[in-house]
DNA sequence: CGGGTGTTTGAATAATGTCAAACCGAGTGG
DNA sequence: CCACTCGGTTTGACATTATTCAAACACCCG
């Protein structure tokens, strides 16, 4: 088993059991229309690490929801670097777009073993028509994505390096410790390594790795081996926040 | 009048006869619909110059459809950066959040002179719910947002100063040159200063300075009070897909 | 004719990238 | 079980990119 791979994937029974189902699109359906549900979709899957859901121009038959594991959505430039948009936590919905039937423009890789839950994507647009609730929380989670999004591109414009680290790792935790119950309080397991940080920094691995060292020193924050610590919440969040220069 | 201000701001008769029916979620009513959507909106409204929409913190009570004017999506951090998100033309619509009620992430400032269309925003969803085609158009205009937060991700984390502004400028000038006939073929009038280059994408003023000098020297764009000139389209493309190392 | 906003330039300094090399632990095959 | 490889981490020296501070300038607007 993988060094990061702390839990093994695991197919639920039925959408009943289904552990993510009241954070992603599923939640719009009433316990009793589960079974509309189970119709639809096409089946579960579970994919080893470094194995690609979709990448950057293909025209994907599928769409997903991820029951555990992390999946990391990135794009290439073309000068060859990446940029890493969003690090897919369970209970992500994966490859929506608006128009399903363009060439998808980032690709996802496990980084992790995962298990995801397969929809098709040529009927898609019919589930969405028969059940006005669905497309309702899809515009909900949607909405919030480029809310993230927001937040992302103002950490990249408005931080210098080791704060932007601070707050990148700290929304990461955030967001996690709100859906999960975390077996330990102030720690993380997630397979993320400095390149990844790096890579949706904008930073170079070589400097992520002083930065990380800086913020391990002042006891903020400790990435080893795939377990994130956070050893001072409050001290990095008023590290984000400083101010560099004196207005 | 406004030195940048090359278009009066001017409201149409109805709906019938507004310039950017096509571009946003009025385009989901058909022709014979069009009195429901009339009925359904508070009024038209003029706004001058540094006027705010709205403001990070607040809880409005309208969304807005932009019909003439820029405006200018932003936040401000902790140390007093501003953030540029998005620079809205003409068709963006404003305001709309996934919990309506909720406090507003960034604010919303005319660049320009502006006319907007005003919806009521507590019966909204109403609206919504009435009209699934218009949830179906909003739910496509911000996955379209999503991609273009991705894409500005990508150049802020990829690019350096020089590649950074060359793409945004192109960008900006291709995501216009999609709906208008720019009387120029090659030209854009646009209030947009140095400085909100800058905060667009995390760069100094002094240094944006440059790096435009830098640019109109090379014969590829010139801003130049409110006009930007787009002199050489296939080179800043060249120039923005540099590689600056070789892989 | 000011006054204010936006632009431009220079010099010094700080942040970050690049290159090169060593290191380290986990899995692999003999 | 050990040598070996591989992905990931760590460090140093140096180059490049960007910020900061300070000041002058240009132009529109009232």
């Amino acid at each position: 088993m993988n060094k990061y791979q702390r839990e093994p994937p695991h197919l639920p029974k039925d959408c009943h059991h289904c552990p993510v189902r009241e954070s992603t699109v599923c939640s719009a359906m009433r316990e009793d229309q589960l079974a509309l549900l189970e119709a639809f979709k096409t089946c579960d899957r579970i994919l080893p690490v470094r194995a690609h859901l979709y990448r950057t121009g293909e025209r994907p038959h599928e769409i997903y929801n991820l029951l555990s594991g992390w999946v990391t959505l990135y794009r290439i430039l073309p000068s060859g670097k990446r940029q890493v948009l969003e690090i897919a936590a369970p209970g992500a919905f994966l490859g929506y777009q608006a128009r399903l039937g363009d060439p998808m423009l980032h690709s996802a890789e496990c980084s992790s073993d995962v298990a995801v839950c397969v929809f098709p994507r040529r009927t898609f647009p019919v589930l969405l028509e028969q059940h006005p609730a669905i497309r309702r929380k899809l515009l909900e989670l949607i909405a919030d994505d480029v809310v993230r999004g927001q937040d992302q591109l103002t950490n990249m414009g408005g931080r210098f390096g080791l704060e932007r680290v601070a707050y990148f790792l700290l929304q990461l935790h955030l967001h996690q410790h709100r859906r999960r119950d975390a077996s330990d309080e102030n720690s993380l397991n997630i397979p993320l390594t400095q390149e990844m940080i790096g890579d949706a920094l904008g930073i170079t691995v070589v400097h992520i790795n002083r930065i990380l060292r800086d913020l391990r020193e002042r006891r903020l924050v400790s990435l080893h081996r795939g377990t994130l610590h956070m050893l001072d919440l409050e001290g990095l969040r008023r590290l984000s926040e400083e101010s560099q220069r004196v207005p």
